[in-house]
RNA sequence: GCCCAGGUGCUGGAAUUGGUAGACAGUGCAGCCUUAAGAGCUGUUGUCCGCAAGGACGUGAGGGUUCGAGUCCCUCCCUGGGCACCA
C-alpha cells in the first residue's frame, strides 16, 4: 500500500466534493431542515488557526447532522465594510474594494484547504451593492416607524480628522491617528431607537431559546432595566426645574444635596453671571479634559465643586444644594442625581466635602444603632434597616415600603413613577469611506429627505481619497454628494456619512437564504422554512455588540411582518480561544502566529482538523502545541495502514469486539450531538487501539470506523471509503462517504458478560471482583462474595461491620469501628 | 470594585453528574527494529516507602456533610475573561 501524503489527496478530493456539488443544499426541501453557522470572517486577508477551530466544529456538525439524514445549510459570507480596508488604502495606496476582494479572493482559497462542507452558493459580501442595498432598505423602513432618527451624542472628537473615535482609538487622550487632543463633543448622528425595544431585548428566566448564561446576563446588564420616580423640583430663584431619577425612592427624605454631571448644559445656565461661573466652568473643563483621556478613574477621581444654587426641596422644605460632581454619568438618567446618606458613593462625597447628611433609615438593633450615630452606616442600606422617615411610614421595613412609597410621592406631587435604562440608542453614523452609504438627500427646501426605495441601492462612489481631509472621504466626492432632491428636483446633497458595520452583521444569516433576491430583502416563504438557526457559533467577544444588535433586528424584522418568531437562533455557543505556543494570544507583533497553510503541507488539514477538535472542549482557551499536531498525524497514519488488515474472509466477531464498535458509535454519537468532540476522538482512538491489536480486521469494523471518523477527517476517510466502493463511483453523489448513513448501534452488543466490582472498607478500596452480570442483582451473593476476599478480610480483622452499603453492579462498601 | 468562568500528573485534558481519579493523547525515559529517517514497534512515565507483594499520600488551601467528595456546602487564596461612574 502506497503511504498516506495528505497533500496528495486532499486537493484530490476538494476538487472532486466540488465538481459533484457535494455540499449544495436544495432550499425547497426544508422538511428537517438544519441551518448551521458560524461567525462571518472579516476579509483581513488571512485565516488564522482561530478560524480553523471554529469553522471545523460548524462543519462537523454540519456533516454529523447531514449524514443523521437532515437537510443541512452551511453556509459563510465576508464580512467587508470597515476601517482596516481603509487604513490599507491609506497606507499602501490600494483602493478598499481592491484590497478588500483580493483578501476574499485568497481566503476562499484557503477555506478550500480546510476542507469544509460550506455551501457557497449561499453567500454574501457586506461590500457588495446586491447586499447593502438591503441595509438602505432596512433604514428606510427604520424610518417610516420612527425607529431611526437623528440625533445629538456626545462622542470623543477628533478635530483634526474630524471624525469620532472609539475609546480604543483614544490613546493617552490623543487621536491614534494624528495626535491631535480627542475633545467631548455633541455630535450630530443617525441613530436606531435599540431603546424602544429594551423590554423585548430582556432575557427572561429560563430562555426561550438555549443561548449561554454568560451572555444572556451580560445582556440583561447591559439594556440595565431599573424602576423608580423620577422626582421634580424647582431650582431656587429660577426658573428652571431640577428632574432626578432615583431607583431607591424610600430614601427620598434623606437627600440633603443634589449632584449634576459637568456635561449637563444645564451647568453654564446655573451659574451664568454668578461669582461662581469662572471656578464652576473651569472645574467642567477639567473634567471634560480629563474623561477624554482612557485614564479616567470615577472612585480614584471622584471630585466636584458647589454651584452656588439651591434646590427647593418640598418633601423637607430645605433647600439642598446643587454639586457638579465628576461621578454623574451625563448619559444616564437625566443627568442629574439627588443625593443621599443612603448611597455609598454621595456618601463618600458628602464626606470629602462636608455636606451635611440626613440618614432616615436605621438597623433594628440598637447596638448597630449606635454606629448609625457615627455615620458608618448611613452609606448602605441596612438589609434590616427600619424607615424612620416620612412619619407615615415610621417603623417599616424600608424593601417593604416601596410601592406605598412611590404611590406616596406621586400623590403628594414630588414626582413620577419612570423607568430608566442603561441602554442607550444605537449610534450608527460613521465618518468613514468604507461601508454603506446612509439613503438619505438634505435639500435647502424639504429639508432631510429620505431616498425613495426605487433608487436603491445608493451605490459607493469609486473614485475617493480616504486620506483624513477634516472632512468625511465622501464629502471630498462632489459629483457623487451634488444631486437633485427626490421632492422637488431642486440641487441636495448626500448625505456623506456611512453605517457602522455591525449593521451589516446584523441580519446577514438571513439574506445567505436568498442573496440573489433583488426585488425583496429575503423570501418569505424560505425565512420561514429555514430560520431560525440550529446553532449559531461565535466569539464571546461578541455578546454584547453583534449578538444584542442581531436580536434587535430580528424583533424588527418580525414587526414588519417579514417574519413569525422573534429569536433568530435556537442555540449559540461560545467558542474558545488558539493561543500561540507560548500561551498567549497569537499575534504578529509577538511573533507567535501558527500559520495554518504551513501546517497544511506538513500534516493536511485532516490532522489540524482532528488535532484541533480533540484539543479540549469547544470552549477551551489553550495554546497551540506542535508535538499535538504529529499526534494527529501518527492516528491518521494508524487508520491508513490499518487498511492492510482488512481481510473480506473475516466475518467472525468476538463479542469483545463487537462491544467496543457499538459502544464507539454510541459514545461518538452522542458526544457529537452534545460538541464533546474530544472525547468522541477519544473512544475512535480506543478503538483503533484495539483493531491494531487484532491479527485481521472485517469490512464491516473498518468501513464502520471510516463512517465515524468521517465529519471529523473528511479527505482520508473518503480516500480509504473509494477502495471499497470505486466501481459505483458513477452513480449520483452516493460514492461518497459523506453521503452515507450513519451508522446505529445496539444495545444488546453494550451489556458485558463479566462486571467489575469495587469493594471498599470505610471508603478505601480494598479489592475489585470481577462477577457475571447474572449474579450482581443478588447482593447477598455480592456481600458474601467481597467478604469471601483476601485482601478485605485484611483490613476487617478484629473489627465489626456496622453497615453495608451496595450499589448494584457499581460498588459493595463496608462500615467498619474498630 | 463588581459579575462570570475556572484551578486535576511534566503538558493538553478525561471522569457514567456523589461511586476504581488521571481515560485518550503529547512529552520524557528504557529497549527492539532499520544502512538511514522528522519512520515503525514494545515497555514505562502523579509523589513517597519497598527487591517485591503491598502500602501511604494525592484533584489550589482549610473546614464540613457522607459508607464514599475532583464533583455538594462554608471560608480563604490564585488565574483567566467581561464590565456600566447605573444614583
Amino acid at each position: 500500500m502506497k503511504k498516506y501524503i495528505p497533500f496528495q489527496i486532499e486537493p484530490k478530493w476538494q476538487k472532486k466534493w466540488k465538481e459533484a456539488g457535494l455540499y449544495l443544499t436544495d432550499l425547497s426541501e426544508a422538511k428537517d431542515k438544519y441551518y448551521a453557522l458560524v461567525e462571518l470572517p472579516y476579509t483581513s486577508g488571512d485565516l488564522h488557526m482561530g478560524h480553523w477551530f471554529t469553522f471545523t466544529m460548524g462543519d462537523i456538525l454540519a456533516r454529523f447532522k447531514a449524514r443523521l439524514g437532515f437537510n443541512v445549510l452551511f453556509p459563510n459570507g465576508f464580512d467587508a465594510f470597515g476601517l482596516p480596508a481603509e487604513n490599507a488604502a491609506i497606507k499602501k495606496g490600494i483602493h478598499p474594494r481592491d484590497w478588500t476582494y483580493k483578501n476574499m479572493e485568497k481566503m476562499r482559497d484557503q477555506f478550500e484547504t480546510l476542507g469544509t462542507s460550506i455551501d457557497w452558493t449561499k453567500t454574501m459580501v457586506a461590500c457588495d451593492p446586491k447586499y447593502y442595498k438591503w441595509n438602505q432598505w432596512i433604514f428606510l423602513k427604520m424610518l417610516e416607524k420612527d425607529l431611526a432618527y437623528k440625533g445629538k451624542l456626545l462622542s470623543n472628537w477628533c478635530p483634526t480628522d474630524h471624525c469620532v473615535l472609539a475609546n480604543e482609538n483614544v490613546d493617552s487622550g490623543k487621536c491614534w491617528r494624528c495626535g491631535t487632543e480627542v475633545i467631548q463633543k455633541e455630535v450630530d448622528q443617525w441613530l436606531f431607537r435599540i431603546t424602544s425595544y429594551a423590554d423585548r431585548l430582556l432575557w427572561q428566566d429560563p430562555p426561550q431559546v438555549d443561548w449561554p448564561k454568560p451572555l444572556r446576563e451580560g445582556q440583561n446588564d447591559w439594556i440595565g432595566k431599573s424602576e423608580g420616580v423620577n422626582l421634580r423640583f424647582k431650582v431656587s430663584g429660577m426658573d428652571i426645574y431640577f428632574e432626578m431619577f432615583d431607583s431607591v425612592p424610600q430614601t427620598f427624605m434623606a437627600q440633603t444635596f443634589t449632584v449634576i454631571a459637568p456635561e449637563h448644559p444645564m451647568v453654564y445656565e446655573l451659574v451664568k453671571g454668578t461669582e461662581q461661573e469662572k471656578p464652576v466652568m473651569e472645574f467642567v473643563e477639567k473634567i471634560r479634559k480629563k474623561k477624554a483621556s482612557d485614564r479616567f478613574k470615577v472612585d480614584q477621581d471622584m471630585e466636584g465643586i458647589f454651584t452656588g444654587r439651591y434646590v427647593e426641596y418640598t418633601p423637607t422644605g430645605k433647600n439642598i444644594p446643587i454639586w457638579v460632581a465628576s461621578f454623574v454619568v451625563f448619559e444616564y438618567g437625566t443627568g442629574v442625581v439627588n443625593s443621599s446618606a443612603h448611597d455609598e458613593r454621595d456618601f463618600v462625597f458628602a464626606k470629602k466635602y462636608g455636606i451635611p447628611l440626613h440618614p432616615v433609615m436605621f438597623p433594628k438593633d440598637s447596638n448597630e444603632a449606635l454606629k448609625v450615630k457615627n455615620l458608618e452606616y448611613c452609606y448602605h442600606r441596612a438589609p434590616r434597616g427600619i424607615l424612620q422617615e416620612p412619619a407615615e411610614f415610621k417603623g417599616r421595613k424600608w424593601q417593604e415600603a416601596r410601592e406605598d412609597i412611590i404611590n406616596y410621592i406621586e400623590k403628594k406631587g414630588y414626582g413620577k413613577r419612570a423607568v430608566q435604562y442603561h441602554l442607550h440608542d444605537w449610534s450608527i453614523s460613521r465618518q468613514r469611506y468604507w461601508g454603506t452609504p446612509i439613503p438619505v438627500i438634505y435639500c435647502d427646501k424639504c429639508g432631510t429627505v429620505p431616498v425613495p426605495e426605487k433608487d436603491l441601492p445608493v451605490e459607493l462612489p469609486y473614485k475617493v481619497d480616504c486620506a483624513p481631509k477634516g472632512k468625511p472621504p465622501l464629502a471630498t466626492a462632489e459629483d457623487w454628494v451634488n444631486t437633485d432632491c427626490p421632492k422637488c428636483s431642486g440641487p441636495a446633497k448626500r448625505e456623506v456619512e456611512t453605517m457602522d458595520t455591525f449593521v451589516d452583521s446584523a441580519w446577514y444569516f438571513f439574506r445567505y437564504l436568498d442573496s440573489e433576491n433583488d426585488v425583496e430583502i429575503f423570501d418569505k416563504k424560505i425565512a420561514k422554512a429555514w430560520m431560525p438557526l440550529e446553532i449559531y457559533i461565535g466569539g464571546p467577544e461578541h455578546a454584547l455588540g453583534h449578538a444584542l444588535y442581531s436580536r434587535f433586528f430580528t424583533m424588527v424584522f418580525k414587526d414588519l411582518g417579514l417574519i413569525d418568531f422573534d429569536e433568530y437562533a435556537k442555540k449559540r455557543i461560545h467558542h474558545g480561544i488558539i493561543l500561540g505556543p507560548d500561551g498567549s494570544r497569537m499575534s504578529k507583533s509577538r511573533g507567535n502566529v501558527v500559520n495554518p497553510d504551513k501546517e497544511v503541507k506538513n500534516y493536511g488539514a485532516d490532522a489540524i482538523r482532528l488535532y484541533l477538535m480533540f484539543l479540549g472542549p469547544f470552549d477551551i482557551v489553550t495554546s497551540w502545541n506542535p508535538n499535538g499536531v504529529n499526534g494527529a498525524y501518527h492516528f491518521l497514519q494508524r487508520v491508513w495502514r490499518l487498511y492492510e488488515k482488512v481481510d473480506e474472509k473475516v466475518e467472525v466477531f468476538t463479542s469483545a469486539d463487537l462491544r467496543i464498535m457499538h459502544k464507539t458509535i454510541k459514545k461518538a454519537t452522542e458526544d457529537i450531538e452534545a460538541i464533546k468532540f474530544n472525547t468522541a476522538i477519544a473512544f475512535l482512538m480506543e478503538w483503533l487501539n484495539h483493531l491494531s491489536r487484532k491479527e485481521k480486521v472485517s469490512i464491516e469494523e473498518y468501513k464502520t470506523f471510516l463512517l465515524i471518523l468521517a465529519p471529523f477527517a473528511p479527505h482520508i476517510t473518503e480516500e480509504l471509503w473509494s477502495y471499497f466502493t470505486s466501481k459505483k463511483a458513477s452513480e449520483g453523489k452516493q460514492w461518497s462517504i459523506h453521503k452515507q448513513s450513519w451508522p446505529k448501534f445496539d444495545n444488546k452488543y453494550l451489556e458485558e458478560e463479566e462486571i467489575s466490582i469495587v469493594v471498599q472498607v470505610n471508603g478505601k478500596v480494598r479489592d475489585i471482583l470481577v462477577m457475571h452480570k447474572d449474579i450482581i442483582r443478588d447482593k447477598e451473593v455480592v456481600e458474601t462474595k467481597a467478604l469471601d476476599s483476601k485482601k478485605v478480610q485484611k483490613f476487617l480483622k478484629g473489627k465489626s461491620v456496622k453497615k453495608t452499603v451496595y450499589i448494584q453492579g457499581k460498588i459493595i462498601s463496608f462500615v467498619v469501628s474498630s
